[in-house]
This record gives C-alpha cells, sequence and structure tokens, in this order.
DNA sequence: CTGCAAATGTTATAATGTTTCAAAATTTGC
DNA sequence: GCAAATTTTGAAACATTATAACATTTGCAG
C-alpha cells in the first residue's frame, strides 16, 4: 500500500495553491491567453481545497468578498479554465476541480470519496489505454473520457471501521 | 474492424424494445418489485431509440399521450428504473439510457457519439480491471465507476469524410 | 373489511446552466 | 498616440434539471 496520496492527508497546502497559480501563469503565458484578475481569483478559489466546487459555490464566495457576479461570469471563467486545461470538470458531481497536471497531455481519472469529498486525479495511461483499445474494438474514435470513480478513499474506509 | 454495433446501423429495433421490457418483467419479478405502468411507461420511452432521453424529454412524451405528469413522477420512475438496474444514468448528458445487460452485474462503459447521439454500452471487463487496479495502487475502495466515452461512431465517422 | 405500506398526484421551490445585449477594457494597425 | 476591432465583463432575464413537502390513492396482509 502506497503512501497516501496528497489530498488524503496534512499537507502543505499553500504549495498545491501557489504551484498552481505559477503553473496556469506560465500556461497561459506560453498560450497568448489572458488570466485575467476574475479567472485567476476562481482558479484560486477552486484550488482551496481538494474538494470540486460548484459554480454557485464560487459564486458565493465571489458575492461574499463584494464582488457580486452574475452567473454567466463564474462560467465564462470556468469555461476558460476548462479550455486551457486549468481546471476538470467532474460530471457525477457538477462541480470543478483544480488540474494537477495542467499543461501535460492527458486524460484525467478520478477517485473521488464519498465520504470526505476529497478528490485525487490521477494520469492512469494504462486504464486509458484499456479504455482506447475498447473504444478500437468498436471502430469507436473517442475524443473526451469522463471517469469518475466513485468510493472511499483511505482514510475513510480505517474510519468507517471504527464504528 | 467489427461489424458494426446495433446502435450504429438499422435493425428490427422493436425487438430491443420487446427483449428489454420482458427483462424487466423478469427482473421485477425475481426481486419482488413493482414493474407498475408508468415505469414500465417510462422504461418504454427510453427504449425507443439508442439516444439517451433527459427526464424533461419523457415528462413531454407522457404529457402528448395525455399522461399529464409532474417531474417528481418521472424522477421516481427513473429512480426505481436505476436502482434496477434497467437504465443507467449518463452524468455527462444528464440524460438516461436503457441497459443493455440488465440482471447482469456490470459497470457500464459508454461510447456516446457527439454526431449522431446514439449511444452503446460496453461490458469491457479489461478496462474494469484496469480501473480497480489503478483504484487499488491507491488503497482507494472503488463503488461507483462513471466511464462515458464521447465521439465518433463508426457511421458518422464515415460521413464526416464525406465533406 | 380494515389498516398499513408503497406508489402516485400536486404544488412549490431549489440548483444548475444559458441567452442576449450593453458597456468596458485590451489589443491591433496605423 | 489614436481609432477601429476584438476580447472581456456586467447585467437581466430566462431555460433546464432536480428535489422537498404533503395530500391522495392503490395494493395487499391480516
Ligand atoms: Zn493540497
Ligand atoms: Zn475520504
Ligand atoms: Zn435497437
Ligand atoms: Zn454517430
Amino acid at each position: 500500500m502506497p503512501e497516501s496520496a496528497l489530498p488524503y492527508r496534512p499537507h502543505n497546502h499553500q504549495n498545491c495553491v501557489s504551484q498552481a497559480l505559477a503553473d496556469a501563469t506560465a500556461i497561459c503565458r506560453q498560450q497568448n491567453a489572458r488570466l485575467t484578475p476574475i479567472r485567476e481569483r476562481v482558479l484560486e478559489l477552486i484550488w482551496q481545497s481538494h474538494k470540486p466546487l460548484g459554480a454557485y459555490d464560487i459564486l458565493g464566495m465571489l458575492g461574499a468578498e463584494g464582488h457580486n457576479a452574475a452567473p454567466p461570469t463564474v462560467y465564462r471563467a470556468l469555461d476558460f479554465l476548462l479550455q486551457h486545461g486549468l481546471v476538470h470538470r467532474i460530471s457525477s458531481l457538477n462541480s470543478f476541480i483544480g488540474c494537477t497536471q495542467a499543461g501535460e497531455h492527458h486524460r484525467g481519472m478520478f477517485l473521488i470519496c464519498r465520504q470526505c469529498g476529497n478528490v485525487l486525479e490521477l494520469a492512469a495511461p494504462e486504464v486509458a489505454q484499456a479504455v482506447e483499445s475498447a473504444a478500437e474494438s468498436e471502430a469507436f474514435l473517442p475524443e473526451d473520457i469522463t471517469l469518475e470513480i466513485a468510493g472511499l478513499c483511505p482514510r475513510c474506509q480505517v474510519e468507517s471501521r471504527h464504528d
């Protein structure tokens, strides 16, 4: 059993945030995209934790800090961040999470703890490979893969045995 | 390249419907569950094609045939059908599709054509295996797998080359 | 028949996401 | 620098998807 992955144990999360923002800045510069204040702030809010946020959660947070935004503001920022591979959308939760592999070409796979709500993004190339070969066996041309695993993270498994 | 799977080519679709309804009847009897007229009708509507239907599509169809139902009626029927493994929910589309392997224990994988809208459900045990072993490598206990592949079906690939 | 539990009806409301048009900011060509 | 073009943001209304709460009906066991 591996050392527990970041979301599931205490860590200096400020590092996660700073790193994500620095990466985003670099990626946007490289792609000639504008990481405007709103977009950056939304990204930062999403990175507040390893739990996904809904668009209206973000909207509420922006409101609480005085920036009275309407839904399109948030959805546009999210679209931008999705477009540039800085966040992922978790379909099964209607929510959004920071990408831990921004910049790299990848197909995310998400381990979602139903207990604590934390999400771990895995690269899982062998899964992507299996998916692609299954699709190919049906002559299907895959473009976008949604792969979300709900279950119990290591920590919450332990806790659930303490009852 | 395999023979094109059912959704992507002409076939006697009435067979699909009858089979699905017969299976549902058998499964419900076996599980002591009541396949009431509304539930059966919703299942039949979903099976009208191999394209997923939204809850409000179903609601509209029920309305058109004189049964003036409200949203909870449809969502309750859908919950029942989900519970008993007779339909699947496609998270990325907020819609529902008939299960082609009702009764068998399985984790569905869905190939969704973005052009024609048809959905093919695959068993893909080797993908499930890869997913489970990736989860295990993180000491994660998977319970529910959402695996939806959007792309182009064989037919629509051919058509898109005719432009 | 009677009483209980499951299923359905009904109304209202919550949560999520989009369209549209106007205003402001930023970039581009000169 | 400056005007035009483009991108971004603001704002209001609206559309879609889903649930809560409570009343009523139905099916069934005793
Ligand atoms: Zn962190
Ligand atoms: Zn957990
Ligand atoms: Zn068919
Ligand atoms: Zn197609």
